[in-house]
DNA sequence: GTAAACCGGCGTCAGGTGGG
DNA sequence: CCCACCTGACGCCGGTTTAC
């Protein structure tokens, strides 16, 4: 496992273009910021909390993260089967063109 | 049967980005 | 600025496959 720190959240929006999906946002019960940065006046108890609230967050961001990109993967796959099938189609169609070109001026 | 290699998923951290 | 969010990278773990 990795180790201490703080850090990320949860959310929604995002890149993968082409082939993208997106998802709802959250709440967030701990507005402040991340752990007392100048006049805060969190007690420690309340710094705990915020840090497991972050961790929550980020545990659930980076899930969501890598459905999205295992989705866009899965997307693009879709697309270069489309697309190689596409192209059998129209090598099968210029093979037939080229032929009936070849018949007539012979 | 078992050790080693491989794989997929997870949690965490760090850094970037956009909005208020 | 500050904050919330997104995502790449890292290390760990459990399950599966492979070679012996």
């Amino acid at each position: 496992m990795a180790v201490t720190g703080d850090e990320t959240e949860t959310g929604s929006t995002g890149d993968f273009t082409a082939c993208q999906m997106h998802i709802p946002s959250s709440n967030l019960p701990y507005g402040g910021a991340g752990a007392s940065a100048h006049g805060s006046k969190s007690s420690g108890e309340d710094t705990v909390k915020k840090r497991e609230y972050r961790l929550m967050k980020n545990r659930e961001a980076a899930r969501q993260c890598r459905r999205k990109k295992k989705e866009y993967v899965k997307c693009l796959e879709n697309r270069v089967a489309v697309l190689e099938n596409q192209n059998k189609t129209l090598i099968e169609e210029l093979r037939a063109l080229k032929d009936i070109y070849r018949h007539k001026i012979q």
